[in-house]
RNA sequence: GCGCCUGUGGCUCAAUGGAUAGAGCACGAGAUUCCGGAUCUUGAGAUUGGAGGUUCGAAUCCUCUCAGGCGCGCCA
């Protein structure tokens, strides 16, 4: 919350005071148009069916709006930071910062701590599945996951990336078995490049799923192959091993493509003794009960359904391992709150799951959070592995790549690779969470309208002006003392940067409070397209720091 | 069957219960002697799936209904 609308919130509660509403605090708000101010409460027309009971010196909302504005207007702290209040139809109160304000807050540098300072949040994203494909909902998972960190970061908090995966369990069988269908013999493989053992891993997962629901006998050999490798036999091992370090040597490569890292990788084969063990010690006190050989969680105690964490062949389901994950996660990092980023088709996966975890050590009591998002959707259907139908986010960033330079062929690959992946990116990022994305391969790596390369463009041209600048030796740092702040009649256009630029620190602030990504995209593009507009209209002479302004904000998207 | 989510111009999406429901794409018409045209201006295009209700005020909240997605014991 900005310092002037703190100013409004306790003036206004102060005069609410003096005429008998207590403890109402006055919603300050942003208006979408200017017009009406760059703030606006609706108080007036919250307390007036209050006040009418108990007092009939106002008769309407538009009095009382009315009286509220003549008493602020001669507050000095109103005074000191407003240009006008003035109360409007229904009964808004509209305030407009003044242009000094205005401009000492652009200068000023924020002294306020973030909301977030002191608070350790462990997140957990990316979690792509060793022996699988690694496709554009990792993508999505990813952006969202490494913003968000980036925001609370932002807002001083102290962040621990994870990353889960399973790299053990049927899907890693399947495709252990599929590889030995292949006929391909391991050795064989490591002599072919990174890409082409992922294809064949890719491949061998197709044929094991295909094989385990069509196929008795290879259903059996492939339950077998998980076992083994559940019990730390021998006989799989090797494979195992080297299949699973081509899965994560091609993470990583993602993973520093896409501008991102991870403090620590867990994962599942290091977690399901543990999870056993742990689910196994509290049947006793009931949080699990045994149920046809397995042991489960009885959530519809909680209104939620029931689900196994131990199979009947004694094994830790997703479930399971959960219980030991959390502990070691806590132990590594004591987490104020875990984040655990995950499409929204997990949803009851993670409220069984955070309940039993809750009952086992009350300190995970609220916090543990699911971060649900919407799903990447192809027009065709869903994506499936075992169906091929599937797009590799790789393959995604590629023919970004292709486009880019197809468009522009005077461009370096550094710009190609930057370019594209923004575009990626911001195509992830820029829809609300919860809403699935319908998935187009023209407008994930659109490169105008509302697009990551419009961003990027507009910020290229904020540079490019700053770098001009430069060369005539006048220093960015000097920007901000070099000229008056009275007297400056702003154009309309100047104004809308302006205005836009000192909501920043508030819209991170809403963004982080709702792990909500898309409004920092929202905000850039408006603010790209009022500095694109300004920068149409009015050639730059007297108003530099705008830019200056307008580079960090760019800095801070994606 | 039960539970969660979604339904907004032709398409893809915005909009802490607020003021005239905003953008982008596509489509029509324009802009470059001047800082990057990956830009900008302008036009047309919407009973916010439907019906009730709450409220000074509803795309948003409640009820019903229609349509779609996802989830619901031995996968991850």
């Amino acid at each position: 919350m900005s310092a002037a609308q703190k100013i409004i919130i306790s003036e206004v509660k102060g005069i609410l005071t003096e005429i008998g509403v207590e403890g109402q605090a006055p919603a300050v708000e942003i208006p979408q148009d200017l017009s009406h101010g760059d703030y606006s409460t609706n108080i007036a027309m919250l307390v007036i069916s209050k006040i009418k009971t108990q007092n009939s010196k106002f008769r309407s909302t538009m009095e009382l709006a009315e009286y509220v504005v003549k008493i602020l207007n001669a507050k000095y702290q109103i005074r000191n930071t407003f240009s006008k209040v003035e109360a409007v139809k229904p009964g808004f109160i509209n305030f407009w910062l003044s242009d000094e304000y205005i401009i000492n807050s652009l200068i000023q540098k924020n002294s306020e701590e973030g909301s977030l300072k002191r608070k350790k949040i462990l997140v957990e994203f990316a979690h792509p599945n060793t022996h699988k494909e690694f496709h554009i909902g990792h993508l999505r998972n990813i952006a969202i996951g490494e913003s968000i960190c980036r925001i609370i970061e932002y807002e001083g908090g102290s962040i621990f990336r994870t990353n889960y995966q399973g790299d053990i369990g049927l899907h890693v069988a399947k495709a252990i078995y599929g590889i030995q269908d292949l006929r391909f013999k391991i050795q064989d493989l490591e002599t072919k490049s990174l890409e082409e053992k992922i294809k064949t891993l890719g491949e061998a997962y197709a044929l094991g799923a295909k094989a385990y629901e069509e196929d008795k006998d290879a259903k059996k050999e492939i339950q077998e192959i998980n076992a083994s490798l559940y019990q730390k036999q021998d006989k799989y091992k090797d494979i195992w091993e080297k299949t699973r370090q081509w899965s994560l040597d091609y993470f990583e490569i993602i993973y520093k493509k896409l501008n991102t890292h991870f403090d620590r990788l867990f994962f599942e084969s290091e977690v399901y003794e543990k999870g056993k063990e742990i689910v196994e010690s509290h049947v006793e006190d009931g949080i699990f009960v045994k149920d046809a050989g397995a042991i489960i969680f009885d959530g519809e105690k909680f209104n939620l359904h029931k689900r196994v964490f131990v199979t009947k062949e004694g094994y830790a389901t997703y479930e399971g391992k959960e219980m030991a994950l959390a502990f070691l996660q806590y132990s590594l990092f004591p987490f104020d709150l875990a984040l655990h980023i995950v499409a929204q088709e997990q949803e009851g996966y993670f409220k069984v799951v955070f309940k039993a975890l809750e009952l086992i050590d009350n300190k995970f009591k609220n916090s543990e959070k699911h971060l649900s998002y919407g799903m990447v959707e192809l027009k065709e259907g869903k994506m499936s592995s075992r169906s091929g139908n599937i797009i590799s986010a790789f393959w995604l960033i590629d023919e970004a790549k292709k486009r880019i330079k197809n468009e522009f062929k005077e461009i370096t690959d550094y710009v190609v690779d930057k370019v594209a992946v923004g575009a990626v990116k911001y195509s992830m990022l820029k829809f609300a969470k919860n809403s699935n994305i319908s998935f187009s391969f023209d407008e994930s790596i659109s490169l105008q309208g509302n697009s990551g390369p419009y961003l990027q463009y507009t910020y290229a041209r904020t540079q490019s002006v700053l770098a001009k600048i430069q060369n005539s030796k006048i220093k960015t740092q000097n920007y901000n003392s070099k000229f008056k702040t009275k007297g400056l009649n702003f154009e309309a256009e100047e104004a809308g940067v302006l205005r836009q630029l000192i909501q920043f620190e508030g819209i991170v602030e809403d963004a982080s409070e709702s792990f909500s990504p898309n409004l920092i995209c929202n905000y850039l593009f408006d603010l790209a397209q009022k500095f694109n507009l300004f920068y149409q209209k009015c050639p730059i002479l007297k108003s530099e720091k705008e830019e200056f302004r307008l580079t960090l904000t760019s800095k801070t998207g994606l």
